[in-house]
DNA sequence: TTTCGTATGATTGTATACGATCATACGACC
DNA sequence: GGTCGTATGATCGTATACAATCATACGAAA
């Protein structure tokens, strides 16, 4: 049984643990330092658009805000900063990476890839049977559920546990955490988008994916993945987005 | 003309530079902060056996040793538990991520995935032809000249280069990113396994690589990166590497 | 003998204080 | 008028000091 050993989330913590099937276990419980904290916050903060892609972070700000000193503020931009999530020049700032359509889409095409990698291997390994279907099942209905109440927020968590649960599936614990590390910039992205339209749409999309999935046809599942990226890509201008977001904060 | 925005090394930022193209430019220059060097130090002393895999990593020694402070050691530790460098546990301490032959192999997969969707990429877009070829040219030029003087490090680092500008060719600096991210992580163990016997036939290896590049047979490519995956994999026992590098350590 | 409580040293997490660097603005000099 | 030197406030980088937590050892009580 692989260890990522990588430190994560409490929540993430225990749904991975459910997720190995080997029924509900001891989660030796990991403290929560005030990094994980402020980690936690500036992408919550990001996602909500309290900050927008381009703005300054400015550590004692931020930290006065959080209501903590500026040395875990600081290891938090750290880490971020290693994920893509902010951008940093010494001496000079902190900012929160700006978003470009071209970066959206890069952002997208990398997650399929390693979503694409992951799926062979699961498939090649039978873990596309059985069991191995419960949490992408379970993560379906969620979205279904979700949908039907009309939470956008709702369906974005859920198909977020669906892909993740997919890459999951791979047993690449590697390939497995460098999506991890995509995950927040696209919780951000769409944040901001508020995954506006489809909504429909992208549920059956995942129930067709499901299917191919199990029947463990490649050829299909990589088509399906590639029309998320046309779609998420075309569809929308993040750029205006953002700007759109920033002149409703400006103005009032 | 994209910019990734992260921080890199002099050394990495110049040879991006050259890598345009667009002639030798005037490169705005980064400051060299404790973090940076911190970063490379610690990487430079896995990969030379200094630290082993799993071993516990103080930061209060390595401070010492580095002759700085405890701050700028932690944050660089920040930043390599996020690529997976170091694992870490609140309060109990950091160690240099234990070494498995199925992490070994994962790590490996996880590359070629990147770097195959990054060939398909810069296939798609006429990039591997005339001077988009160069820098692979070079790279594979050092390489023979390593050999050919028996420095199994310098084909190491020219190997490492022929790599990170086949990545770069795809054009998706995310992916690019990811890949960057992993890049520390095989020079630690290759750099620990030095990386012995084949030498020729990387060469050769990489001379069929980019051939096929050239000629845009992607099926081929696959078919070559996959072969490094067995070859690497199955050749060596990295475990047994670093069981037998920790009794040589220990005994004397 | 086993188990539990407590003390102790080591190590990490956090806060505060200080030094370094940058961007900007202002005024002197040409 | 334009250019350069210099002052100033803001912000980041680093060092030091203190608090929190852990692992271990030791001893008392059952």
């Amino acid at each position: 049984m692989t260890d990522t050993g990588e430190r994560v989330r409490a929540t993430e913590a225990v749904a991975q643990e459910r997720a190995k099937g080997s029924g509900p276990d001891w989660q030796p419980l990991q403290p929560q330092t005030l990094v994980d904290h402020a980690i936690e916050a500036i992408i919550a903060g990001a996602a909500a658009g309290l900050i927008l892609p381009g703005d300054r972070i400015v550590e004692v700000d931020l930290a006065r805000k959080l209501g903590v000193s500026r040395v875990p503020v600081r290891e938090a931009l750290r880490l971020l900063e290693s994920q893509g999530v902010v951008v940093s020049e010494p001496y000079k700032g902190i900012r929160l990476r700006p978003v470009t359509n071209e970066r959206v889409s890069d952002l997208i095409e990398a997650r399929i890839a390693l979503e694409a990698s992951a799926v062979v291997r699961a498939v090649a390994a039978g873990r596309n049977r059985g069991s191995h279907l419960d949490e992408l099942r379970a993560a379906v209905a969620e979205m279904e559920l979700m949908a039907a109440r009309g939470s956008a927020y709702g369906v974005a968590v859920a198909d977020t546990g669906f892909h993740r649960a997919l890459c999951r599936l791979g047993g690449n614990s590697v390939t497995f955490d460098l999506w991890e590390t995509l995950a927040p910039q696209c919780t951000i992205i769409f944040g901001l988008a508020t995954f506006g339209k489809p909504m429909a749409g992208v549920v059956e999309e995942h129930v067709d994916l499901l299917a191919a999935f199990e029947a463990g046809d490649i050829a299909v599942i990589t088509r399906t993945l590639d029309e998320h990226i046309t779609v998420m890509n075309h569809a929308m201008d993040y750029e205006a987005i953002v700007a759109q977001r920033r002149k409703e904060r400006d103005l009032p």
